[in-house]
RNA sequence: GGAUGAUUAGCUCAGCUGGUUAGAGCGUUGCGUUCACAUCGCAAAGGCCACUGGUUCAAGUCCAGUAUCAUCCACCA
């Protein structure tokens, strides 16, 4: 007899447990293994946390995502499975950097970077780093999540540079990296550039101007950028245009554009241009969008560059605007235009605007010498393959599962249109890259550098020969000069955390954690970043090691606030994981986030539905209370007991049940119907029906530790904290149920006969007939009342439950007779009959209507003959089972007047 | 422009390969302080499963189309 106290109080519990389980070692698997609790030659379970960036704390996305994958841990790891969950941070290049440059404007830098120059500023960076990672593990254990932090890692960590730079150098030797002057887009406020998934489309409506280039000229342009016409070179048309074909092939003189540059525009023929718009002619700018450099690639048109990394206008091609801003530059040439009567029309529309993902500035595409990967080149190390058919081998094969299934689709055509990776960044955080150059090589003069010094800077520029290197060399080898340098851009993130999977185990060591562990077992994420890094891993694994970095992708959706809007700062409707866990518990947390939503869908949080399972976590724990006050001794190991009444029969039936559907839906990665199946169970059976019997019939102690050992674990996963305190109020401080082992359903509690089971619920069922009776009749149901049962052929069994059946109905007085209704009340006259009367018509109705259909389906010669025999026999059975039933309400109907 | 998802009870959502009278939680209504729990119990009400066709003996479930909403991708200058 051990007694609890009456409500759980999470905040007494939770941090003492999770320091417990830390210091227990037992988060290592390979302590698992020492300690016995898991077998050498266990199958593994593997999983990488998503690592946070380390820019701030962490959110109810996060939270939901630790939830799901802290079940799937500790269901492998109790099932006795080596299972590992290996934790880390990312460093998350840009987004880190622009946070830190953020605050420290706020403190009163202007410049920050120009201010500290790159070694201080990264020492803030790495400060700022510091703390919010200290952050972010704090919360991870908040959550409960059985992570190994013995193996904890950082994408900016030396192991995950030495990976880093190891694949580089592979990659180059392959001919899969590559320098060029390519169009990129470049945000001109982080000074860097971004991968084509790194820019957002925002919506706006701007202004459409239509122009000629000069007097002379004989065809008008539209545009909403025409400062960027100071580097036309081209106009195209469609070949089909019959207004312009005559021109296709001219070239034009046009004599101080705008005020500025002499422009020389060709007509060139492309069919991508669309007749309707506009006027129908395209003006080409080769260096300032993606779309017109294609085009000048195909018809050897000259590329001019007029806009800098600056955003502002260069000097090279265009005089008289140099030094301006595009703004300023736009508002000349417009004003220019006008006053030059070659401005024909200024029009709104609706426009996308393309802007970066992490400061919202508008990109500038502007071509500049940048790192790349090859998407298309094939491999001759993996069969000739290109990494795109890597990537799509790995998915079509199934060699990857994608749950949901349906983002199979979003990820190939994703692939479709990718192009070659620009890999290369200017900010200072981050990979820098593996690259040295020789000064000595280069012809400094033609690179515009007279000396070099150590602050010099030197110009990006093809003359410079790359040397890559996993290791900093000293010399150059070409020419043993020791005035080398470092290439100053850094690695996408995405570079580094796209190895994340093999990086954390050691890579590129041959290491126990790689052969183990590798590839891991499932990769849980949202399915927002599946194009950002879930393909990223998916390319450098499948390059690196030839192998799948995971078997398994689950996608989770994104937790959004009670009307279905992102939680944002700006609309200050965030959920703080950490204030509901402080509020509710951890484990209310967790339920909140694991039950009531499917994979890859969007699921709605409001603070209700966590107190609703802050609410379910003291019914366990009052459950837990009850049950323990009747156990005399509990014994954690406890063999199933013999059952002796048919409640036992029944609830012994049940928990085999649930222990098989659990482990089903927990398999199938259904965690939501896991966790349902898991709370029916446990209110609607065991505490409801269960529980009330035994009050009546007592002496229950083997069943109810059998049962309840056995529910603890089931929601362990689910709940670890309270489960966990249960388990060490029952077990002693040494006991840990996170090792225990996982309940297996025994075949002889069900399997042969469900008459057993079938028992309890006819009585279940003759006692909610009972108080819905008195509920008709207006009885209170704690006024004791007498009533008579017809017996029918199963006098046995309601004499042998006659108690159970008085005491949840709130009887008085019980008999048994041999005729009438299967129930009626004792209820000495004066009782309204009429409401009772009109009930049973209703309900005598339906069931008719519900006969009428049934036997029409059963006299359908075609249901007969098509439908399989089971489901024709289940359809009579059901019919039979109405129409007996129907007889009884009828009976009783007769017997009221 | 292309794609995907959603549309089921007042609200939030389940419903896997088509086969019980379509389920849960919350909320609502009525009754209730039975010695585990009022963070509770008992009971009830509430649904042409968005719409229109089709396939089938049988459709919330499969197919086609329509509408509304959401998201992603591409981007037209």
């Amino acid at each position: 007899m051990k007694e609890l106290p009456k409500a759980y109080e999470p905040k007494n519990y939770e941090d003492k447990i999770y320091k417990k389980w830390e210091d227990s070692g037992l988060f290592n698997p390979d302590v698992c293994v020492k300690k016995g609790v898991t077998e050498k030659k266990a199958p593994s379970f593997s999983m990488a946390l998503p690592p946070p960036n380390v820019t701030g704390t962490l959110h109810m996305g996060h939270a939901a995502m630790l939830a799901i994958q802290d079940v799937m841990a500790r269901y492998h790891r109790m099932k006795g499975d080596k299972t590992l969950w290996v934790p880390g941070t990312d460093h998350a290049a840009i987004a880190t950097q622009t946070k830190v440059e953020k605050l420290l404007v706020a403190k009163g830098l202007k410049n920050p970077r120009q201010e500290l120059g790159r070694e201080k500023f990264l020492e803030e960076v790495k400060k700022f780093a510091q703390q919010s990672h200290d952050t972010i593990v704090n919360q991870c254990k908040k959550m409960g999540s059985s992570l190994d932090w013995s193996r904890e890692a950082f994408t900016l960590d030396e192991q995950r540079n030495l990976a880093v730079r190891t694949i580089f150098k592979m990659m180059y030797d392959d001919g899969l990296i590559y320098r060029g002057y390519r169009i990129v887009n470049w945000c001109p406020h982080c000074l860097s550039t971004l991968a084509d998934d790194e820019v957002e489309y925002k919506e706006q409506t701007a202004k459409i101007y239509t122009f000629k280039y000069g007097k002379d000229f004989p065809i008008a342009i539209s545009t909403t950028r025409p400062e960027t016409k100071l580097g036309d070179t081209a106009l195209a048309v469609n070949p089909k245009d019959k207004r312009y074909k005559k021109y296709i092939g001219q070239v034009f003189d046009v004599k101080k554009f705008a005020g500025g540059p002499d422009l020389k525009i060709k007509v060139v023929a492309s069919d991508e241009v669309d007749m309707n718009f506009g006027t129908g002619a395209l003006g080409v700018t080769p260096a300032h969008s993606l779309v017109d450099y294609e085009m000048a690639q195909k018809n050897k048109l000259p590329i001019i560059k007029i806009i800098g990394e600056d955003g502002k206008i260069t000097g090279d091609a265009s005089k008289n605007y140099e030094g301006l801003t595009a703004k300023e530059a736009r508002r000349k040439v417009v004003e220019y235009l006008q006053q030059n009567n070659l401005m024909e029309k200024e029009e709104e529309a609706p426009n996308n605007l393309s802007v970066c993902y992490r400061c919202g500035t508008p990109i500038e595409p502007l071509p500049s010498q940048q790192w790349f990967i090859y998407v298309n080149k094939p491999i001759k190390a993996r069969g000739k393959k290109s990494l795109k058919q890597l990537m799509q081998a790995a998915v079509k094969n199934k060699k990857i599962e994608i749950i949901p299934e349906r983002f199979n689709k979003t990820y190939f055509h994703w692939i479709d249109n990718l192009r070659d990776w620009c890999i290369s960044r200017q900010i200072w955080y981050g990979h820098q890259i593996p690259v040295w150059y020789c000064l000595s090589c280069a012809e400094l003069d033609s690179l515009g550098v007279k000396q070099v010094t150590g602050e010099t800077v030197v110009p990006r520029s093809e003359k410079l020969v790359p040397i890559v290197s996993i290791d900093a060399p000293e010399t150059c080898p070409k020419c043993d000069s020791q005035s080398i340098f470092q290439d100053p851009d850094t690695l996408d993130t995405w570079f580094s955390s796209g190895l994340w999977t093999f990086s954390t185990l050691g890579w590129p060591n041959k290491s126990e954690d790689l052969e183990n562990y590798h590839p891991t077992s499932v990769m849980e994420t949202g399915y927002d970043i599946l194009f950002f890094w879930v393909a990223r891993m998916i390319l450098m694994t499948t390059y690196a090691l030839g192998e799948i970095p995971f078997e398994k992708v689950y996608l989770h959706g994104l937790v959004r606030d009670e009307q279905g809007r992102k939680m944002s700062k700006s609309l200050g409707n965030v959920i703080d994981p950490l204030d509901m866990i402080a509020k509710y518990g951890t484990d209310a947390t967790r339920l909140s986030l694991l039950v009531g939503n499917t994979p890859g869908n969007d699921m709605k949080l409001s603070e209700e539905k966590i107190v609703g399972f802050r609410n379910f976590t003291n019914k366990l724990w009052n459950i837990s209370r009850f049950m323990l006050l009747n156990i005399d001794e509990p014994k954690m190991d406890i063999l199933a007991p013999n059952p002796k009444t048919n409640a036992d029969k029944w609830i012994l039936a049940k928990c085999q049940i649930v222990i098989e559907s659990v482990k089903n839906y927990i398999d199938r990665y259904q965690f939501s119907s896991a966790g349902e199946e898991l709370r029916r169970f446990t209110w609607d059976e065991l505490a409801d029906w269960y529980l009330e019997a035994a009050k009546v019939e007592g002496e229950k102690s083997q069943v109810l530790n059998f049962i309840l050992n056995t529910l603890l674990k089931l929601w362990h996963p689910y709940m670890p904290f309270v489960t966990e305190a249960i388990w060490q109020e029952m077990y002693g401080p040494v006991a840990i149920l996170m090792v225990e082992s996982w309940p297996k359903a025994l075949d002889e509690f069900y399997g042969q006969d469900y008459g057993d089971m079938v028992n309890f619920e006819f009585i279940a069922y003759i006692v909610s007939e009972i108080r819905m009776l008195k509920m008709e009749k207006g009885i209170e149901p704690a006024k004791k009342i007498g009533a008579l049962l017809n017996v029918g052929n199963k006098e046995k069994l309601l004499r042998g439950n006659e108690e159970i059946i008085k005491a949840l109905a709130r009887l008085e007085k019980l008999e048994f007779v041999k005729s009438g209704a299967e129930v009626a009340l004792d209820l000495a006259g004066a009782v309204d009959t009429t409401k009772e009367k009109a009930r049973l018509e209703k309900e005598i109705q339906e069931l008719k209507k519900y006969t009428v259909g049934l036997e029409n389906k059963l006299a359908n010669k075609e249901f007969v003959k098509n439908a399989p025999k089971e489901v024709v026999e289940k359809e009579q059975d059901k019919l039979n089972e109405v129409k007996s039933k129907l007889e009884k309400l009828q009976q009783q109907f007769e017997n009221l007047k």
